[in-house]
RNA sequence: GCCCGGGUGGCGGAAUUGGUAGACGCGCUGGACUCAAAAUCCAGUGUCCCUUAAAGACGUGCGGGUUCGAUUCCCGCCCCGGGUACCA
């Protein structure tokens, strides 16, 4: 019988489905672990081979679990809000809620075919309601809380409020938009409006006038993350910063805790990095300036307090509240002039044009609170108006931007650190990190990190500042000028901002036929009918990022129905959170930070056991597409064959070509003919599905490509080769592998086998179709172990040691690999334990089942059939991983290789108990060694115990 | 610029508390089976020298070092990939 994967997967999938075998219950027998993978957001295109490489593995991983006896938890739904699904209807009519709906069964339908052991019971979608009801009841959570600094915790805003009745500002130590101070008495004075100004600026989720990403062709507004240089991530289109009143959230109270909490996490160094960088924690100090003749005094921030002595001028940001303030009537018609300058500069040109030196001078004079000495306040771009406090002292002896500045504007640089190495700090700065004080007063001799220390406590010990950490995160832009996604839970009275009853939640989101923002620009949930207004009051029109619907996904899918709680008690006790999350790098400054604030907030407020969402985190690499080219011969001309590129055709092909403007398609190869011609060529990129092992079908592809339908292709030996390169998998570049047709082809059992053998799971790698048939050879090897006969066969015969050695080495191996998650070695080791096993025509029983339990993980349909034939009912599923016993492991004597003085000579049969003495001995008796050891005499013997013996002679 | 990761046959990749480099697979070459093809099976396959084999030399980006022994550790470079950037 043969190996029929299409019967045997169409068989147990529905098997799976009917006994709902992968369904999975709170069971307090057994120890929980889950399994998490970031779901998708269904896209138009379906998946490609490369998406399910992260499934693949958390699948296998998942299986594993299973018979390792945990209790698994690996659920799976969809991202399913959006910008695209919305792009699309503002082009077409089509309703997104539609278009996600037919997205959503085509990902369901691929993602069946590849034998999943997804619990479907749990499914979510972001975008219905009774998902969506907890992502607006999060939010109001959040838009009542404050952070407390001292506790560092989130605490009830209602506490805010009594306290402020009680005590005003006073003690206060809230993360905030901006430092308030008042008393009791003024907090009592206030109207309703004043105080829920005043509250929203300690809020989680407040409503600010900020600086912000808006992207005029999207028509919204973006979060840092989802600009790259100046431009939109998805679509490339520029982003410009403008002042609008958007919802934030207050990630950056969470700054220190997020990047402490990655110490306790298993994610990659290279991940953590990222996250650390994003976060970009700077410790330093804020230090307060004079203005001479004037009241103002100005704070600026600095990692480097310790070359105050250096400081020769200050520099603001030109949207800074000084910048007009300090500005002398002399200078302000030049200033005037430099701030509309600026404020029209776009990110980009500013981003672009780093090296350009623009500023101008204020007419006003701070004191250097050390030397001091007047200095000359300037405005200047380089200086963000978003980091620290808009202002800084700048040092141009040390620091690389403060010196091309001192340089374009003739100002003085003085050198206030000394590394030894006698650098002029007038052609260059010195961006010492270590080194001696000098030119500094009561510094002079002392090391950077000491006079850092000191300069903060004479600050602080003079009441001009402190030391302070500053944080490069900010808070994040919740609200989107667009209709797919969550509605805020808000209505306005008086201009400002309140929640809604949580029991009017869900708020749904209303139907709408018009994409557009409405013809007065409001956002498109300004054309929604009887949306506008809740009790009398108007409703907010903006919606919820992408980010906000995936944010507590994973906590939901532990209690996807409940309708009392995003998570009820039980579930969570038991669940308790994601032992394995698997998915893409590319969310690590995005949704990775997002989540695990918004985790924290939950944990704070009760509604999630650990600070940490996610406790292991692997991310896949990418499935790299291998695209084929044709060559399409341009323009020819008589002279050598053109080495670099491979193409040759005859001079009379190429004559051809030219004369009567046919088109001609070469091979890579090209034809053997006597005379050559040297051509110029295009690359085309030919449909990959119509290539086989480099070979083109020609006919397919004159169909496909109708404009070439009357080429003439150079063939070798009437065979097209095609040439191919590594490119990302595209449809633009027709290198997509549909895992739709690998299937038909190999079955899904090979499918996942082979994606895990291409390589590391972390690596990035090629899709290489080629290979695959490697891995089909394998699992019909395998097969034919139990059909050696034609019909199934199992022998109860005893096996003999060498099997039994075969069989515990590969258990051995795959248990170690998949704890390592090294699936790649264990598909290997696999097809070794086959080859050796099929080399020795073994049918044994005993062999053979605990082989067929261990590679259910891996090829879950093939793994059933074969289980059910051996005589058990039920699914591989409920079966235990084998042990492997170390005592078909063990060997008494080894073959040794044994060198001298490192070269490696022959191979001497060993005991592993010999001593170096006994080893000494049988190395001289071993004929092979005379001619190795005449005239030496045996200085010493290393024995490395099962793996070398080495001779040193001398 | 800064930070992180990586460089191993024709290809994807194995192997590192320092111990037979190239597992496994693809590809390629030869053979068996076949009228033939496909499929399958068997053998070979880092480079050089060589009719072949034995033996040998070289070989993990480059140059040094430590060691009986280095892909692995140390120093100095080169190249590739990713992240990030007037963050003071």
């Amino acid at each position: 019988m043969e190996y029929h994967f299409k019967e045997i997967e169409q068989k147990w999938q529905r098997y799976w489905q009917e006994n709902d075998t992968y369904r999975v219950e709170i069971n307090h027998d057994k120890p929980k672990y889950y399994v998490l993978d970031m779901f998708p957001y269904p896209s138009g295109a379906g998946l490609h081979a490369g998406h399910p490489l992260g499934y693949i593995a958390s699948d296998i991983y998942a299986r594993y679990k299973t018979l390792k006896g945990f209790n698994v938890l690996h659920p799976m739904g969809y991202d399913a809000y959006g910008l695209p699904a919305e792009q699309y209807a503002i082009r077409t009519g089509q309703h997104p809620a539609i278009t996600t709906a037919r997205n959503i069964e085509r990902y369901r339908e691929q993602m069946d075919k590849i034998g999943f052991s997804f619990d479907w019971s749990r499914e979510v979608r972001t975008c219905e309601p009774a998902y969506y009801k907890w992502t607006q009841w999060t939010f109001i959570q959040l838009f009542n809380s404050y952070y407390a600094r001292d506790e560092q915790r989130a605490r009830p805003v209602e506490e805010l409020e009594r306290r402020f009745a009680t005590s005003g500002s006073s003690g206060l130590d809230a993360a905030c938009t901006v430092e308030l101070a008042f008393t009791a008495e003024e907090w009592k004075a206030k109207t309703w409006r004043e105080r829920q100004e005043v509250l929203m600026n300690y809020r989680l989720a407040y409503l600010s006038d900020t600086l912000v990403n808006w992207c005029p062709l999207l028509g919204t507004v973006l979060a840092n993350d989802e600009v790259r240089e100046g431009l939109s991530l998805r679509e490339g289109y520029p982003v410009v910063q403008k002042k609008m009143r958007q919802w934030l959230l207050r990630v950056s109270a969470y700054a220190g805790r997020l990047l402490d909490g990655l110490e306790t996490l298993e994610w990659s160094e290279s991940l953590k990095e990222v996250q650390r960088n994003w976060i970009g924690r700077s410790r330093g100090a804020d230090i307060l300036f004079e203005i001479a003749g004037r009241e103002e005094r100005v704070e600026i921030f600095t990692t480097r307090p310790d070359t105050i002595f250096g400081v020769t001028f200050m520099v603001l940001a030109p949207e800074s509240p000084y910048a007009s303030l300090l500005t002398t009537a002399e200078e302000a018609a030049n200033v005037r002039e430099y701030l509309a300058y600026a404020a029209k500069r776009t990110e980009r040109e500013r981003q672009t044009e780093v090296k350009r030196v623009t500023g101008v001078f204020t007419g006003s004079l701070a004191i250097n609170p050390f030397t001091g000495e007047s200095i000359p306040v300037w405005i200047s771009e380089y200086v963000l108006s978003g980091y620290g406090t808009g202002a800084i002292m700048a040092v141009p002896g040390h620091d690389a931007r403060d010196h091309a500045f001192a340089r374009h504007f003739g100002l003085p640089i003085v050198q206030v650190i000394d590394d030894g190495e006698g650098r002029d700090v007038q052609e260059a700065s010195l961006d010492a990190k270590s080194g001696r004080l000098v030119n500094s007063g009561f510094l002079d001799g002392q090391p950077v990190t000491e006079a850092i220390r000191r300069v903060i406590d004479e600050v602080e010990r003079r009441g001009i500042g402190k030391g302070k950490v500053n944080y490069r995160l900010r808070d994040a832009i919740f609200s989107r000028q667009r209709y797919w996604g969550e509605p805020f839970p808000v209505y306005y009275k008086e201009g400002m901002p309140c929640p809604l009853d949580e029991s009017l939640l869900p708020l749904e989101l209303p139907a709408i036929d018009t994409f557009l923002p409405t013809e007065t620009g409001e956002p498109p949930l300004g054309r929604a009918r009887g949306w506008t207004t809740v009790e009398g009051y108007p409703l907010e029109l903006n919606t919820m990022p992408g980010f906000a619907g995936s944010s507590a996904y994973y906590l939901r899918y532990m209690d996807p129905r409940n309708d009392e709680a995003l998570v009820g008690d039980e579930a969570l006790e038991y669940w308790d959170s994601v032992d394995l999350y698997v998915g893409g790098a590319e969310h690590a400054t995005g949704h990775l930070i997002y989540s695990r604030f918004w985790n924290m907030f939950l944990h704070d407020t009760g509604r999630a056991r650990r600070p940490e969402p996610f406790r292991k985190l692997i991310n896949q690499g990418m499935i790299q597409g291998r695209s084929s080219f044709a060559y399409r011969l341009l323009t020819s001309a008589d002279g050598e064959q053109w080495e670099a590129t491979r193409v040759y055709v005859s001079r009379e092909i190429a004559r051809e070509a030219e004369q009567r403007g046919v088109e001609v398609l070469s091979s890579r190869l090209g034809e053997e003919l006597a005379g050559v011609a040297a051509v110029s060529f295009q690359e085309i990129h030919v449909d990959v599905n119509l290539v086989k092992n480099d070979l083109l079908d020609m006919e397919g592809f004159k169909q496909w490509m109708p404009e070439y339908a009357g080429a003439r292709f150079v063939t070798d030996n009437g065979k097209y080769a095609c040439g191919h390169g590594i490119e990302k998998m595209s449809k633009s570049l027709f290198n997509v592998v549909n895992p739709d047709t690998v299937i038909e082809e190999y079955g899904a059992d090979t499918l996942r086998m082979y994606e895990m053998f291409l390589g590391p799971l972390e690596a990035s790698k090629p899709w290489d179709t080629r290979g695959i048939d490697g891995v089909f050879k394998f699992l019909r090897k395998f097969w034919r172990l139990f059909h050696a006969e034609g019909d199934f066969h199992a022998s109860d015969a005893a096996p003999t040691r060498a099997e039994m050695e075969t069989l515990h080495k590969t258990l051995k191996k795959v248990e170690q690999d998949m704890e390592n998650f090294s699936f790649n070695t264990s598909v290997a080791a696999f097809m070794i334990c086959a080859n050796e096993l099929t080399a020795a025509r073994c049918d044994k029983r005993a062999v053979l089942e605990p082989l067929v339990v261990a590679l259910s993980p891996f090829a879950p349909h093939v793994a059933e059939e074969l289980w059910q034939k051996l005589g058990h009912a039920g699914s591989v599923t409920r079966a235990t991983f084998p042990l492997w016993d170390e005592k078909y492991l063990v060997k008494e004597e080894f073959e040794y290789p044994v060198s001298f003085n490192g070269k490696v000579r022959f191979k001497l049969l060993a005991a592993l108990s010999a001593t170096p003495a006994e080893i000494e001995e049988r190395v001289k008796a071993a004929p092979a060694a005379t001619r190795w050891l005449e005239g030496k005499t045996i200085k010493k013997v290393i024995v490395v115990p099962g793996k070398m013996i080495n001779v040193v002679s001398a």
